[in-house]
Formats: structure tokens, C-alpha cells, sequence
RNA sequence: GCUCAGAUGGUGGAACUGGUAGACACGCAGGACUUAAAAUCCUGUUCCCGUUAAAGGAGUGCGGGUUCGAUUCCCGCUCUGAGUACCA
């Protein structure tokens, strides 16, 4: 009995010793990498540079899922290989650590946020080490660390003391502004400003006051205060950014979203609207990222249009144009202008206008009212006002709006145009107001039909009968002095005639707005601020950081003021600082140039730093940063470049984005009874049609290829834990479905347990093996064996059946350098092109190929394993030991050069088609031409027998390709 | 509605410039080893028809087209996913 367990035991235990394991060697290196400083990147070498960079996470408390490190791999993979591939390669990792889930965590458990985002990143780093990064960890950065902050403080501080030069077209310095308007006024200076700035000469200027001067730089200012319609969340106390509000709600906690008006900072990003539009054509970005950054800015290239107003008293045709021009007063007399001005895109439509249709938000609606339709045009704006923002958006159907009484004039043939107020026309983009073509809009058409008024044809060709028809083909006509042109001509006659009035011009409008840049939260940078007077002033570059004060609550003030305002002891000597914080985006847009000399205390990044690693050579990340992030991104770099801090105008030059890992939900089926109630019972899934059953999650780390552990399940369940169970071929087998990743749905695979069972390298290779990068697709695990035993077959490849090492120095036969080399070329061009998923399948028929041929030659496996070091670097840096290197070394090893002299054939088997339809192989030699292929496939005697007789009409032949005959 | 991406075996996916469709892996089936299980190894596996083998037919969402030849190019459609929307 005794010998008999000795026996049977014994090989088992020699295994456990000596097959790979990946335990002990994964957490070796990872010692061994943490101790020597192994990626350690230094700012001067002789090597060319390549940034590879990671979006960084918010350190949030639940930690990594399976999802999150399928980018951080990607990166990893490509850095190590353009290590081996002899650049000096910066690749670091750091936290977004401000942000609204420690905060509210602060609110509900009285933690402080710094404790909660120690903790969690404390996490994340334990969760990241152990999947063998080579991360510069020297470099790490966090965003909620005051040496951070300091330096986004600090370009907050520049960006209040620029302007934007439109005719330099950058932003230059405000005393630069100054100087001009000491010299020579407001006259002459071209700038992205606030609509209503002051006309002065210098000597006016000279004679204002303080504040005065102050008020007015503001108008002028990159950051600056403006009130403003901001997307207000009540519940979480806080403003949000467009892009954070979806449908109404905000994207995070899902709350409801109001519209109100505030006093906020603001960032001046529409200044470079045309250039981060113009940029984006420079960069090797996904085109559906690019598309998303177009859409949101939203460039519209038409023409700004005056109509004026046409007095209720005097018949509009009676008055010239001339007059009219007389009549405006620009900017002045808020309220009660002369004039409504409408943007359109198509100004050559002008003489097809029955009707302007102004918001009934808009500033003019008040004057515009006639005291005979006060009453409905009042009903209207409280019916729109109780209509949601969803409502609105939903309803897109109905036909509203209301008149009011008051008429324009078409600046180009005087006719008089009823002037309406509807909820179609939106006060936040253009003017707040359109000229209604109903022969050219779908919406005014509608509008037009549902209020009986008037539709003009202005196009031979067009077809209005029961739509809008928005052509640009066919020639105009109702249209004077257009009649007979063509759409080009027309829109240029109608541009010159309107400027000549002076009652028009070209005009490019975006859609994207200033970007709201402040926060009425604790857990983020203080804005470097103070107010004196009611004015804003820059506390001191040499006083920053402005550190984040103690509080005792997380919560607004009992005045209504953000929590900073229960700050004591927090003010500066010439008045109160600002209490809102920074947005979530502002220690994002500029990161990337901390990593680059992450400890410089004496600014951002030393010159030296930003010349030498200029920008990021490929940037991995999700695609749900489109519109925020990455737009703030390029707006901060723009910025810094301008102002001379920076020596690139496009911070990311290629960017990847890597697809959205699903979550994967099995489900068990609890037999339901006659009344309705579960039992005890549970059916297998392919037996549910035949029973009554409710689904149920079960998690899905008890359930392997859909096969359900019923003991894992007892203790998962334990009410269930004396349930039965019918099942099918001995199994019980689970139902799946696609769902997002969460705890709720029990689908959260976490990458811990499966470095646990696998360890890293498979783990990693896993990952890549799953599908292509950039595809969103679902977590499965069912895989994962086969990389495994891929990982286990490559390190049976150095030993023998005892676990002896037995590398030999004899010379490679040709098959094994053939095998060899495919492996080079291919790795290579799978990584350059991003198909990390092709190259693991790579890896397998390499490894297949070389077990075949029981290949133990140190040449051959000398290169694999620096190959595959990228992809499973624990395995190999071991091998690479064994193998008799030095440790440490092979991260810095010459990736094997290819040589094609091995891959080169003499014989190739040309399939043989008939017709386009593969029927058989022929070998030939590949020296053969194409004449003497042909001859030598139709005397083979398996093509006469498809040949059946009958003479070829046609015979291809492809050199080194195919052969096809056509009967 | 608009914009973009996609659709290939039971499953994840491969086929890079139009040239042998289904690499690689999972799963499944059968076998070897084992008292047994696990592990490991071997064989098969697109579908239909063929009871082995051979042979044949169909086949990359659907319908057409270009071509000697189409998963790949063109036209039209269906479906799925993502983004976006009274944007004048």
C-alpha cells in the first residue's frame, strides 16, 4: 500500500518542482525588475526616443477588472518591443485621482478623499505589479498631489494672462494687450473675445480706472468669468460639462440636469476651434475618434443676415435700404435693436424666407411682442419652459410656436416678414434665430403647413409638394436679380449684395461652445485665485501651490456656497479666494508632460525634458474621451505651444483606441411551481423549454464552459444548498448573456484570480489572444487553457520528460530556422500594424512546429525567447537565464534579425481551379515561367482527369500563386 | 434622421496588395496512458449527400454587378453596435 502511494505519488511531486511555474518565476522578476530600476528611463541617450502612453485611471474602489488592463498590455507589449528594438523607451503610469467618487465617499463615511484614494491606488498598484509592467514608476504622477496641482494651477495662470490674437492666430500675453491699448486703444486689436467689448482710445483707456481695466481684460481673457447657462445637477451639487450630461441626466449617478444661470469660469477653447479642427487631418488617429471631434465642433461655413425690423406704423416698402442701414445701432440699446440677425448656411435661399422664427429664450422676444399677442406669446414661454429638456428632445413631431406680432423686413426685397417665437430654434446656437425657408427646410415646412404660411419654390427643379426639398441643384427663381444662376453663383451674389448693404457678411459658426471650467466640489485644485472688488486677481506664481484647505463637512455651506467656503483660516490678505475647484479634465490635459520630468519643482517640465520627449508616439485608451479629454488635451497643448512651452502643436501623434471589454453573465433556471413560487429545483438550460423556469445570475467564476460547479454553487447560494439539480449529460449547463461588467450582474472577472490560477503571461497573452485590439467584445474565459498550455509547451521545449534543462549548442536544421524565422517576420509586422492577436496564434505554430521537431538548439531558441519576451516576459526573462544571460538583460536584447534567405522555396504546390473553384495541387519548381507552368499542369494527369477531354478556353497562371483554367 | 464601424463554423477569431475560405485556440466526439479521475498525448471536427474511403454539391448577412478568379472592389438592401441630433 505504502509502495504502492510512493509509486504513484512520486512523478507527481517531481512535476511540482520542475514544470513551469509560474508562481514563483513571475513574482521573482517582479522583485527583480522593482529592486534594479529595470525600465528606468533617463531623458539623454543616444537612442532615438519613443513615448508609449496609457490613459490614466481614476483609482476607483473596486479595483481593476479583466477589462481594465487590456490597453495597459497592448502598450506594455509594444514599449518592451521598441525597447528591443533599440529606442529609449518613456513609458509611465500615474493616477487621475480628483474626482466625485471619493468625494461622495467623504460625504456618506466622513473619510477624508486623500485617505480613500491612498487606499484605492494602493490597490490598483498591487493589481498592476502583479501583471508585470514595465512601467518607469520613478515617473508616477497623481493629479491630486499638491507638486501636481501646483503646475495645473500654474497654466490656469497663464491661460488668465492670454488673449487670443486672431490675426497672429495664437494666444499672446494680456500686457502685451495692455501695452497695444495704452498706444493705441481698443482700434486695431483682433481678438476671440466677449461680444460686448468697449470701443476707447489710449487716452481713454489711460483715464480709466483700476477696475475698469480690470473689467474689461477679462472680456479678453482665456479663463475667464461670464455668466452663463450652465448644466446645473442638483443632486450633485455641482455643474457638469456637455459632455457629462446625457439625455437630460448626468452621466454619472444618473441624476436630473437643469439649465440655470451662473457665474462661472470659463476656458476660452472656441478660440482654437479652427485650429484643433485643422490638426485633426495631422495625426494618425481612429477615423470614428476623429469623426466624434469634428461633429463636436461643428464648423457650419454660411453667412450672418440682418433683417431689420419693420416699424408697425410705416409701410416697409416705403423705406429704402439705405434708411434701414441708418437705423441700426449696433450693440447698443440691449433689448430693443433694430434688427433681428439670423445665421443660415444657406443665404442663397433668402428670397424663399416667409417667416423668421426667433427662440423664445431670446433677448429680443420682450420687444418684439405687441401688446395684442402679449397673451400668447407668454402661454408659449410658460408651456416651452415646463416642457423638459427630454420632452423637447423626444418631441420633435409636434409643430409649436406663437406670433408676435411684430414683422422684419427681407433686407433684399423689403418684404415684410412675420416674426414668430418656437422651441425649434435654440437660443444657445447662431443667433438664436433663423430666416425660415419653408421650400428649403423640412422643420420650416412644417412649420409653414401647420401656420398656413406662406411656401415659396426658389429652384426650377424643386418638388414641394409634400416636403421640403433642400437641393442645390437647378436654377433659381422668385429670386430677382439670382433668377437663372446656378447655387454657387447665387450664394456669392447674395454674400456681395448684403455686405455691400452692410447688412451681411460671410460667417463661420461653431457648434462647440467655451468649455465651463469650474466645479462647486471639494476633491479638486483650488483655482489660484482671489476677489477684490468683485473682480478676480491671480495670486502669485511664487505662492503655489494654493493648497486644498481642512474641512469638517464634504457638503455645500449653509448659504448655498461650495465646500470650500467652511474653509477657516483659508484667505488671502486682499480678499476671498474663489471656492469652486478645477473640473475633472484640467489634471488630464496636460499629464503627459509631467511624466516627462515628473519632479522638477521648478516647473512643469524642465525645457530640456519636453525638447527631448517633444510628444506621445502612441497613446492607448477608450474611446469615451473623444469629446472631453482629448479635445481639452490638444486645446492645453495648443496653448502651451503658443506661449512657448511646448515644442509640438499635436501632443498625440498616433492614438489607439482599445475596444470595450463586455461583461459576460451566465444564468441558472429555477423550476417554478403551479402557483408561481421557485423550488428547490434548477434546470440545465438546454431542457428549459420544457419547463417553467425564472432566470437567475450566478457568478461567473464558479461556471467553466458554460458547465456550472454545483458545490461552488451550494456555498455561493447557501439557501439553496440541499437544491437539486436536473441536468444534461451529467452537466449542468448555464445560460449566457452579454451585459455590462458590475457586481450586481455577479460578471465581474477579476484579473487577480486568474494570475492566480494562470499567472501573468498567460494572462497577458490571453488578453491579446481574445480578438483584435480596438473590437469591443465580451469577457470570456473559456479560452484561457489554450494559452497556458501554449506557455507550458514552450518551456517543455528547453527541458526533457524529467525536467532536465537540456538547451544544446548544435547547429539548426533548416526546418527549425525556417520556423524560426517566419516567427521574426511575422511578430514584427503583427506588432507594427497593431494585431497583437495574430502574433500570439503566431507564437503557437512556431512552438507546434519546433515540438514537432523536437528542437532543443540554442540558436533557435535563443531568438524565440527574446521575441516572445514583449508578450510573457516572466517565462522568458527566466529562460533567458538558463539559457546563460545575464539577468535583467533581456529588455534591452537586439530583437533577432530576419532573414529571408531562409524562408526561400524551390518547389510550390499551385492550386489547381477550374473555373475559379479550387480542385487540386500540382508541385512545381518556382523557377519555372509561365508558359512552361502552363504545359506542365495540363499534362498532370489529375488536371486531365478534371479536364474530362475538353480543351481550356483560357488558362491563368500566377507565378508562385495559383493556376486557373477556365472550360 | 444623420455619421461611423461591423456581420465568416457550435464559440473567439484568421485570411495584410482580388489568388487554396475557416489559420490559431476553445468546445465537442473518439482513442492512448490510468483500477479510476485529473493531467498529458494522438485522431477527427464548415454544412449537406455519401454507413468506410473516394467522389459530388453548397458556403463568408441578403440581392445584383465587375473579374479568369470576390470574405476582399462597386451598387442596392437587412440586421447589430457606437456616436450624435430640432445646429438653421
Amino acid at each position: 500500500m505504502l509502495k504502492q502511494f510512493l509509486l504513484f505519488s512520486q512523478p507527481h511531486t517531481v512535476n511540482k518542482q520542475m514544470d513551469y511555474q509560474f508562481k514563483d518565476i513571475e513574482q521573482k522578476w517582479q522583485k527583480f525588475w522593482a529592486d534594479n530600476k529595470t525600465f528606468r528611463a533617463e531623458n539623454k541617450t543616444n537612442k532615438p526616443k519613443y513615448y508609449v502612453l496609457d490613459m490614466f485611471p481614476y483609482p476607483s474602489g473596486a479595483g481593476l477588472h479583466v477589462g481594465h488592463p487590456l490597453g495597459y498590455i497592448a502598450s506594455d507589449i509594444f514599449a518592451r518591443y521598441k525597447r528591443l528594438k533599440g529606442f529609449n523607451v518613456l513609458h509611465p503610469m500615474g493616477y487621475d485621482s480628483f474626482g466625485l467618487p471619493a468625494e461622495q465617499y467623504a460625504i456618506q463615511t466622513g473619510q477624508h478623499p486623500s485617505v480613500t484614494t491612498e487606499d484605492n491606488i494602493a490597490t490598483y498598484r498591487r493589481q498592476l505589479d502583479q501583471i508585470g509592467f514595465s512601467f518607469d514608476w520613478e515617473r508616477e504622477v497623481r493629479t491630486s498631489s499638491p507638486n501636481y496641482y501646483k503646475w495645473t494651477q500654474w497654466i490656469f495662470i497663464q491661460l488668465f494672462n492670454s488673449w487670443y490674437n486672431k490675426d497672429a492666430d495664437k494666444a499672446e500675453s494680456i500686457a502685451k494687450l495692455v501695452e497695444h491699448f495704452e498706444t493705441k486703444g481698443s482700434a486695431g486689436i483682433n481678438a476671440v473675445c466677449d461680444e460686448e467689448i468697449l470701443s476707447f482710445t489710449a487716452d481713454e483707456w489711460k483715464a480709466m480706472s483700476e477696475y475698469e481695466h480690470q473689467a474689461e481684460l477679462l472680456k479678453y481673457r482665456l479663463t475667464y468669468l461670464r455668466e452663463s447657462t450652465v448644466n446645473w445637477c442638483a443632486a450633485l451639487g455641482t455643474v457638469l460639462a456637455n459632455d457629462e450630461v446625457k439625455d437630460g441626466f448626468s452621466e454619472r449617478g444618473g441624476y436630473p440636469v437643469e439649465q440655470k444661470k451662473m457665474t462661472q469660469w470659463s476656458m476660452r477653447i472656441t478660440a482654437y476651434a479652427q485650429r484643433l479642427l485643422e490638426g485633426l487631418d495631422t495625426i494618425d488617429w481612429p477615423e470614428p475618434l476623429k469623426e466624434m471631434q469634428r461633429n463636436w465642433i461643428g464648423k457650419s461655413v454660411g453667412a450672418s443676415v440682418r433683417f431689420p425690423l419693420a416699424s408697425p406704423k410705416s409701410s416697409p416698402k416705403e423705406r429704402t435700404s439705405e434708411e434701414d442701414n441708418n437705423s441700426l445701432s449696433f450693440g447698443e440699446g440691449r433689448g430693443e435693436a433694430s434688427y433681428i440677425e439670423v445665421f443660415t448656411t444657406r443665404v442663397d435661399t433668402i428670397f424663399g424666407v416667409s417667416f423668421v422664427v426667433v427662440a423664445p429664450e431670446h433677448e429680443l422676444v420682450a420687444s418684439l411682442t405687441t401688446p395684442e399677442q402679449k397673451a400668447d406669446i407668454d402661454a408659449y414661454i410658460v408651456q416651452t419652459k415646463k416642457k423638459s429638456e427630454l420632452d423637447r428632445m423626444a418631441d420633435t413631431k409636434t409643430v409649436s410656436g406663437a406670433f408676435t406680432g411684430s414683422y422684419v423686413t427681407n433686407p433684399l426685397n423689403g418684404d415684410k416678414i412675420p416674426v414668430w417665437i418656437a422651441d425649434y430654434v435654440l437660443a444657445g446656437y447662431g443667433t438664436g434665430a433663423v430666416m425660415a425657408v419653408p421650400s428649403g427646410d423640412q422643420r420650416d415646412y412644417l412649420f409653414a403647413k401647420h401656420f398656413n404660411l406662406p411656401i415659396i419654390p426658389i429652384i426650377d427643379i424643386q418638388n414641394i409638394e409634400v416636403e421640403a426639398d433642400p437641393t442645390k441643384e437647378g436654377k433659381y427663381i422668385n429670386s430677382d436679380f439670382m433668377n437663372g444662376l446656378g447655387y454657387k453663383e447665387a450664394t456669392a451674389a447674395v454674400v456681395a449684395k448684403l455686405e455691400a448693404l452692410g447688412l451681411g457678411k460671410a460667417k463661420v459658426n461653431f457648434r462647440m461652445r467655451d468649455a465651463i471650467f469650474g466645479r462647486q466640489r471639494y476633491w479638486g485644485e483650488p483655482v489660484p485665485v482671489y476677489f477684490k472688488g468683485g473682480l478676480p486677481y491671480l495670486i502669485g506664481e511664487e505662492h503655489l501651490p494654493l493648497l486644498l484647505p481642512e474641512i469638517d463637512k464634504y457638503l455645500p455651506t449653509e448659504t448655498g456656497e461650495p465646500p470650500l467656503g467652511r474653509a477657516t483660516d483659508w484667505k488671502h490678505p486682499e480678499g476671498e479666494y474663489e471656492l469652486s475647484t478645477m473640473p475633472g479634465w484640467a489634471g488630464s490635459s496636460w499629464y503627459w508632460y509631467r511624466y516627462m520630468d515628473a519632479h522638477n519643482d521648478k516647473e512643469f517640465a524642465s525645457r530640456e525634458a519636453i525638447e527631448y520627449w517633444k510628444d506621445v508616439d502612441l497613446y492607448i485608451g477608450g474611446s469615451e474621451h473623444a469629446t472631453g479629454h482629448l479635445l481639452y488635451s490638444r486645446f492645453w497643448n495648443k496653448f502651451l505651444k503658443d506661449i512657448g512651452k511646448v515644442v509640438e502643436e499635436e501632443p498625440f501623434k498616433k492614438l489607439i483606441n482599445q475596444g470595450m471589454i463586455q461583461g459576460r453573465s451566465n444564468f441558472v433556471y429555477r423550476l417554478i411551481d403551479d402557483m408561481g413560487k421557485g423550488t428547490n429545483t434548477f434546470v440545465s438550460h438546454g431542457l428549459i423549454k420544457d419547463h417553467k423556469t425564472s432566470p437567475l445570475h450566478v457568478d461567473v467564476n464558479i461556471v467553466e464552459n458554460e458547465v456550472l460547479n454545483l458545490n461552488k454553487f451550494k456555498e455561493f447560494r447557501p439557501e439553496f444548498a440541499d437544491a437539486e439539480f436536473i441536468l444534461e449529460n451529467g452537466k449542468y449547463i448555464c445560460g449566457v448573456e452579454v451585459e455590462k461588467m458590475s457586481k450586481s450582474k455577479f460578471n465581474v472577472v477579476n484579473p487577480d484570480e486568474l494570475i492566480a490560477r494562470y499567472g501573468a503571461d498567460t494572462l497577458r497573452m490571453y488578453e491579446m489572444f481574445l480578438g483584435p485590439l480596438e473590437q469591443s467584445k465580451p469577457w470570456n474565459t473559456n479560452g484561457i487553457e489554450g494559452v497556458f498550455k501554449f506557455l507550458r509547451k514552450f518551456w517543455r521545449l528547453f527541458h526533457d520528460a524529467d525536467w532536465n534543462f537540456i538547451v544544446v549548442n548544435e547547429a539548426p536544421t533548416k526546418a527549425e530556422l525556417k520556423s524560426l524565422h517566419k516567427i521574426i517576420r511575422k511578430v514584427e509586422e503583427d506588432i507594427e500594424r497593431f494585431s497583437f492577436n495574430t502574433s500570439v496564434s503566431s507564437f503557437m505554430i512556431a512552438v507546434n512546429e519546433l515540438t514537432d521537431l523536437k528542437c532543443n538548439k540554442r540558436a533557435i531558441l535563443h531568438e524565440l525567447v527574446i521575441a516572445l519576451a514583449p508578450y510573457a516576459p516572466h517565462i522568458c526573462e527566466e529562460l533567458w537565464v538558463l539559457l546563460g544571460n545575464d539577468a535583467g538583460t533581456i529588455s534591452t536584447a537586439a530583437y533577432p534579425k530576419f532573414n529571408p534567405a531562409y524562408l526561400v522555396e524551390d518547389e510550390f504546390s499551385y492550386p489547381v481551379s477550374f473555373n475559379g473553384k479550387m480542385k487540386t495541387n500540382v508541385s512545381l519548381s518556382l523557377t519555372m515561367e509561365a508558359a512552361d507552368i502552363e504545359a506542365a499542369i495540363l499534362a498532370n494527369a489529375d488536371v486531365q482527369k478534371y479536364l474530362d477531354g475538353k480543351t481550356p478556353k483560357k488558362v491563368i497562371v500566377v507565378k508562385g500563386r495559383i493556376v486557373n483554367i477556365v472550360i
